[in-house]
DNA sequence: ACTTGGCACTCGGGAACACAGAGTGCCAGA
DNA sequence: TCTGGCACTCTGTGTTCCCGAGTGCCAAGT
């Protein structure tokens, strides 16, 4: 159906689209890359991957442009991901070293992809629920206030602060903070709503109700979280670009959590490592059409812990930007896997 | 110099031109303003204005458009900060109302700022050297790793993941951590380098170079965390407006913490609560010609903590403006001393 | 001394128009 | 199956023209 030389032809569309920003035509191509036929027969090839939904013209007697589908060809079958320089690698490490906490290690990472890819990077913050619990620490604040605070293995800290309906002495306190870390420390998160369902009967009488209070704050804190923390950087790098939908809806879709969780997608449990790209209208989100969405998973040793990538108009260079990602993912699951 | 009338004109054409965002004419303003005076007597104040700079034609033969020293003066003598609506008021408290943590009110309250303004808001995280210690937490990790957490009394949680030369078990730590708390709870920040200067005399000889690990750890997170964190929201509502300086300009000046941090400037001591309010070229950042900015303090009771303000075209109505960075401001500041 | 109406002048922006250039589709011949 | 030739169709750009809004100035009025 598409026999070698078309692919060709396709391949050089989006190579030279991309490049120039134009749309381009049969004599051009001829000339910029050696297909050794003329552009008669470019012409040719050129109607077929039209007709077949590959490419289009914007309008009569211009050149050709790359559709969604043709784009998602190129992607999967006509393109490799390209490596990045060794100037690149090195800046990512100089970049991500020295990083001091969690909240560093990913804002240095989403400013890192922004400025390596030219676009807008995103960055969730690696999941709550499958980490797993370091330290739970009660800390008291007054009479009847106590902070609580829940460290996890990816140095993900949560504070909440808990009105108690009694007075709780720091003994109290201290025997509670024990058992809860008795009960809970390893643990993985999501398995701590059945580990302390029995936990009230296992202190003593009067400190139940305390016990309670704070418990059902701590199961609270474990699912109001699931709605993940996501941050994006670069946006300046939108501002050249021209979108069909309009500059405002990109940007609305970007400050939107949900939606942007949504862009991101979900790791495939099979290949988590895999790069997810998503071009166009394929994305779910009808104010990005006219974007494309370059992600993967990240985390330390084998397990996901969440995803980052970059948004950019769907007329981007994607190995390039595949490289990046990949790159970049690889190297927070380093750090993150080291700390 | 400049008559009430002068005035009068000066103020109908910032009313206008913010309104219709087109330069204004002498003669639609005798019209929609009741000035009582002919065209021809607009035109000659209308010329002495020119003369003094307060206001400038894009080209001849077209409207006035007034300049960022008009602007100046209207918002120091001819405007008066608009009150909120009730809607509005109601707005506030039911987005900021069920905040969890710190996190969480300075997510809603920019989101919120950016929302009613209809332009980006800019929201500092309250600053560290003004809050006291409220808690210090030693959590060991490994037997080599210790994290430090240290926990404000604005809500605030900083973490340090500490590698120690040496193994440290669980005793040490609670010994070290007693004799922290003990030594900087309820203390200022800026005073915790004096108050622990001779706390490894302090601690049994052989715990100290573990003690002067972990301090040196802590003066760290005080002096790296001076420069505050930053967070904005609303970049969409610069999609519609144009900027002298390209959008582009723009959005990478909000992306830099730094820029942001001199945007806000420094609450004045004599009075904290006030408006500050920088239009155009008195900004201190170039890309940024063209932006006003409308900034205030905010934090608990008199203590000032943070700044908090929006950025948006100079043509923008700053009586309104103005009244939602106050209100805003007060309603965060409630929040936060409840808390 | 200020205000007002009149008037000539200026300039930007939109409409109408022509034109060059790039690109296409198709066809006949190799 | 490829190629060169050719007629055709667009867009984008440059030019011209004109309308209208707005100005500055001046002389007369209050």
């Amino acid at each position: 159906m598409l026999d070698d030389r078309k692919l060709a032809v396709l391949r050089a569309i989006v190579e030279d689209y991309v490049s120039t920003n134009e749309p381009v035509g049969s004599k051009a191509l001829a000339e910029r890359h050696n297909l050794n036929v003329s552009p008669a027969t470019i012409r040719n090839d050129m109607a077929v991957l039209e007709e077949q939904g590959y490419i289009a013209q914007p309008h009569t007697s211009a050149g050709r442009v790359p559709t969604d589908k043709g784009y998602r060809l190129f992607v999967d079958r006509l393109s490799q991901v390209k490596p990045l320089s060794s100037a690149e690698r090195r800046a990512i490490e100089t970049f991500l070293v020295g990083a001091v906490d969690l909240d560093d290690v990913v804002t240095r990472t989403v400013r890192l992809l922004a400025q390596l890819t030219r676009q807008v990077a995103v960055v969730q913050y690696p999941t709550l629920t499958r980490s797993t619990v370091r330290h739970v620490e009660l800390v008291p604040l007054s009479e009847r206030r106590v902070m609580l605070v829940l460290i996890t293995n990816t140095g993900r800290v949560e504070q909440r602060v808990i009105e108690l309906h009694e007075v709780a002495d720091d003994a109290r306190i201290a025997h509670l903070r024990a058992v809860l870390n008795a009960c809970l420390d390893g643990c993985g998160l999501s398995s701590v709503p059945e580990l302390v369902a029995d936990l009230p009967e296992r202190v003593p009488a009067e400190d139940r109700p305390m016990a309670a209070t704070i418990l059902s704050v701590l199961l609270e804190t474990l699912v109001e979280r699931h709605d993940e923390k996501i941050v994006f950087a670069g946006a300046a790098n939108l501002a050249g670009a021209d979108f069909s939908s309009g500059l405002r809806d990109v940007l609305e879709a970007l400050e939107e959590q949900v939606v942007l969780m949504r862009l991101l997608g979900e790791t495939s449990p099979d290949t988590p490592a895999a790069l997810t790209v998503r071009i166009g209208s394929e994305n779910p989100y009808s104010g990005l059409r006219g974007t494309s969405i370059v992600a993967t998973g990240y985390g330390s040793g084998d397990r996901q812990l969440a995803r980052l990538g970059v948004l950019g108009p769907t007329r981007m260079d994607y190995p390039v930007t595949m490289g990046a990602v990949r790159a970049v993912a690889r190297y927070v699951s380093q750090i993150l896997a080291a700390s």
